[in-house]
DNA sequence: TTTAGCACTCTCGAGCTGAGAGTGCTAACA
DNA sequence: TGTTAGCACTCTCAGCTCGAGAGTGCTAAA
């Protein structure tokens, strides 16, 4: 036997992976009278008492009050999870499912987003976030300059990848159409591929017309770069609250709150989407640092295709959740999205 | 003393107004005793309960249980806001506060409309609600094809007002940039202002390449004025659950799900948006016939300018919310609203 | 028509209690 | 030395009673 770091037996670990297990099941503290009904261990009640009280004394478990069975603390959770989990694979009949429902969808990115957003809420019962894709670095396609009205111009801005942005403006002269086609085809030919920077730097050596709008694509790219402008497609909120550790209690308020909040939002996909982060996330307690979440738990993953486009998707739920369940489903659906993804955007 | 069609004294309207008052401050069902105790009435409790026993028989008061003070039956809100409420002005304290939060907000549609929903939520403490504007008809502007690989073209249509569509196409042949873009200034000359049917009927006498894009073209208009693809804004969901009322009961559920429904959604929009409708529209409890919004209200308008872009705005709180404050807050909110979507985009 | 008085009704929270689940400890056992 | 049976003990929870309090409707007098 090895030593580790939380020296654990064995039988220890099967017996954390057990509770884990009922207690995600049945919501209820579970004893060790319980634990060997259900699921014909060989040893004793007692024994496993034992193995039971020294999982508490190491932290891995506690007890509501005194002469309760046990739950998992997060400590616990966290264990069950990076060593005791292992890569479990979705079932095939639910990848079937969620597949077939990605297949019979109309072929449209924001309707395949919103769909995986619906199919992880309902799959989990936890609310779900789902961001579009975009490149991970905004990379210049076309230019479009359409005269509105007077001084007012619209300015319409594709990326590569086929995010478009928009942006009204007033310029100080009146322009007709025409020149202002003109000018937008010449940024187009100049810029093509570039990214902020460098269009940046180029707008320098220009004058007039010609600098002030590709300053201003500069800055919108920028802006694009740091901000998710994009849209986050949400669902099921409202299974959080159904929860049972949730119903007639205040604490899943401040965790949907924070769903609402663009900070917390941004933040949460800057960690899902920073490079040097890859597969699936798992964020136990509000291990992040968010008081909010403490009896929560996020599970999180990027999709796409780095150098054509990412985008993150991820779960809230209470700390005890299915797990197993969630992350392969996360994967799973992350999956799809890639190819799908790769399908449209590949250049 | 006239005959109407709901026989009710004055001094029993004066009695209805108290309770909804009262109760929509307290939460708790009003007694004869605490009406005369904090509104110095110039009767005595037993005439108060008489009337109040009076009301409860005509059905706009009822009793939680026996010998429980009386609370308002959707009944009585409704001849309350109808009847007795008048157009109550925001005090000028919120006015000069919203229009201050507004005017120093980022030039920017999608931050003012983010901005109206955080403002709403906060300050009626309910659930809000803000689409983004468009035009009544979707009229054409503006259309650009852009060339991603091969047989991929990205359709990019700006729509008057400004409304950008875009969508993915897969053509048979491979055309160049250069042919794309005739085409597109093609059809951008000759589709100019038309609406959906125009462009559908035009689009028969042509051919080949400009038969299939203009003909694509009317049919993503057509969905423009059927479906609103628009951005929906939402904000304070978790603003409900914190009302007394759905303290620790799960009927605030139910309908916070429906927030999260399209379906739910486009026809609620559907009804603030139908032209022969004006004003603010306050539905108490569920009286579009939601089961789910049985106890819960919502108070909608239509803001912008006909002939120029119209939007919805609304909230969704309680049946035992603040009507005077509610409504004149989202009266205010559109009417700033408005002024941005003419200065916007006025033609 | 209004009001004082009064008996009556119902909820709600506090306090009590027994059942049940689960524990830790001890002593015997393989 | 690890495992197990037995047992006394602890704690929660649901159900119960009960009294205080709020509020009513009715009656009879003003």
């Amino acid at each position: 036997m090895r030593k580790t770091v939380a020296p654990i037996t064995d039988r220890q670990k099967t017996i954390l992976a057990l509770i884990v297990r009922e207690y995600t099941e049945t919501t209820q503290p579970v004893g060790s009278k319980r634990l060997i009904d259900r699921y014909s261990l060989s040893v004793s009640s007692a024994t496993v008492r034992n193995e039971m009280a020294a999982l508490t004394d190491s932290g891995y478990l506690r007890q509501p009050y005194t002469s309760a069975g046990r739950i998992p603390t997060e400590i616990g959770y966290r264990y069950f999870v990076r060593r005791l989990l292992g890569d479990t694979e979705l079932p095939m009949a639910d990848k079937r499912l969620i597949s077939h429902q990605f297949h019979q969808a109309p072929i449209d990115m924001d309707e395949w987003l919103r769909l995986s957003a619906s199919i992880l809420a309902q799959h989990s019962s936890v609310a779900s976030l789902v961001t579009t894709p975009r490149p991970e670095r905004a990379l210049f396609k076309h230019l479009e300059l359409i005269s509105i009205k007077d001084h007012q111009v619209l300015l319409v801005l594709v990326l590569q990848g086929g995010e478009v942005r928009q942006q009204m403006l007033t310029l100080s002269d009146i322009w007709d159409q025409t020149k202002l086609a003109t000018t937008a085809a010449e940024i187009t030919t100049l810029c093509a591929g570039m990214d902020a920077q460098d269009i940046q730097l180029q707008s320098e050596q220009k004058s007039d017309l010609l600098q002030d709008i590709s300053r201003l694509v500069a800055e919108m790219m920028a802006r694009a770069d740091e901000v998710w402008t994009g849209e986050i497609y949400r669902d099921g909120l409202t299974n959080v609250l159904a929860q049972p550790e949730f119903a007639g209690s205040e604490a899943a308020r401040p965790a949907l709150r924070l769903l609402e909040e663009r900070g917390f939002l941004d933040e949460v996909l800057a960690y899902a989407l920073s490079p040097n982060i890859n597969g699936v996330q798992v964020m136990i307690g509000g291990e992040g640092g968010w008081e909010e979440l403490r009896e929560c738990s996020m599970v999180l993953t990027r999709y796409g295709a780095p150098g054509i486009a990412i985008g993150a998707l991820g779960v809230l739920g209470p700390t005890r959740m299915a797990y197993g369940r969630t992350i392969s489903t996360v994967r799973y659906v992350a999956g799809l999205l890639s190819e799908l993804v790769i399908e449209t955007f590949a250049e």
